[in-house]
DNA sequence: AGCATATTTCATCATCTGATGAAACTACTC
DNA sequence: GAGTAGTTTCATCAGATGATGAAATATGCT
């Protein structure tokens, strides 16, 4: 018997954050559609109930969680921390810039990075952010006055490339990029950004 | 009255045909663990209890709708291919090969590309096939004798470039490599998969 | 002490999921 | 025409899911 547990506060633990927490970790695992709810409250030892009584929802869990984590600061100035330096060197800053993000939070970027797929919203989000935010701005200060198309082909080829990076070395871990030392891949990396930024 | 379907087949309709299709189409909206059987009935106007008769499940299900029609042929055959001709246009022609595929066969390979991040069995048959059957054997072709480490590294980095343009043109559809010509593509994103292959 | 507030659990809902067995129906063979 | 095999629907199951309202408990305030 006895093994009913008592209701009520339990001291000194943050419950809150302990779901959070979970759903980081759930998210991360299998993306946005297949976490569910129950499973996050079970991964925190914690009743489905709670979640409710402090989310309101799975989009309000999912972006208390996941997104607002994911972004170290205003875009803007992760664009302009590209920027920032010789133009020779773009690429390889970019690449630099986005894997140190990456690795410091990589587990709400994984969650991130397996509910593009799962989720047409944070699709949505996602191209946004990559192709006006940041690789847009970019391109636009690194060469303004270009047209729209070649404007978009360059982000986007950009943006391609960094995806795929995270791909490989959160998602699919090929061998080579998952295990690769940060740095090994901004020497390889840099310079195919260079090439998609700014062409020749 | 009246508007009780009818039991009994249907005449002139394949039905495990349209069951098919529409299970693509399902996994290609929203990936593996997010399709649902009874989903998969609906979009095919037919009853749930249908589906299981033609299929054993929904593991079934996947391979027979995706799985085995995302390949073109031996896996073999792919990397000869892409093999075949100059050592300076192997990145071309690896461009060129897997866009072509991809684009005939779109909603089957959307529907591969979506599940590699909700099914880790599908992450783990696409790693092992990018690496070992194609850029593995490709990598050696062009290189024999080179260490493991640099091997998976290149190997890895191609294949990491060639997820990045699909995630890019098929499931976050950024503009400017949505809607770019395959043509336009092979030429930018060739050299890219050149210099990973075969450095300078 | 007593009281208020926030935290936690329980019981319960309607809905969806994959799955199964049986019944109704059609088309074909003899 | 009777019978058989294959196709389709229906009824139903146990389990999971998101959600809600109410009860129980602990903590802090006065």
């Amino acid at each position: 018997m006895g093994a009913e547990a008592r209701r009520g506060p339990r001291r000194g633990e943050d419950t809150r954050a302990a779901i959070l927490e979970a759903a980081r970790g759930e998210f991360a695992r299998t993306g946005y559609a297949a976490t569910s709810l129950r499973g996050v409250a079970r991964a925190a030892g914690v009743d489905p109930a709670l979640v409710h009584h402090y989310f309101e929802g799975k989009d309000d869990l999912f972006a208390q969680s996941v997104v607002l984590v994911s972004l170290p600061g205003p875009p803007a100035s992760l664009a302009s921390q590209v920027m920032e330096g010789s133009r020779e060197e773009v690429g390889l800053r970019a690449v630099r810039t986005f894997l140190g993000v990456w690795e410091a939070r990589r587990s709400s970027f994984e969650a991130l990075l397996r509910s593009i797929v799962t989720s047409e919203e944070v699709a949505r989000a996602v191209r946004e952010f990559l192709t006006q935010e940041i690789f847009g701005r970019v391109v636009s200060g690194l060469e303004p006055g270009l047209e729209e198309q070649e404007r978009d082909l360059r982000a986007g080829l950009a943006a391609a490339a960094a995806m795929g990076l995270a791909m490989g070395r959160y998602v699919v871990r090929l061998p080579g990029v998952a295990d690769a030392d940060p740095e090994t891949l901004v020497q390889r990396v840099g310079p195919v950004l260079q090439g998609y930024l700014l062409p020749r």
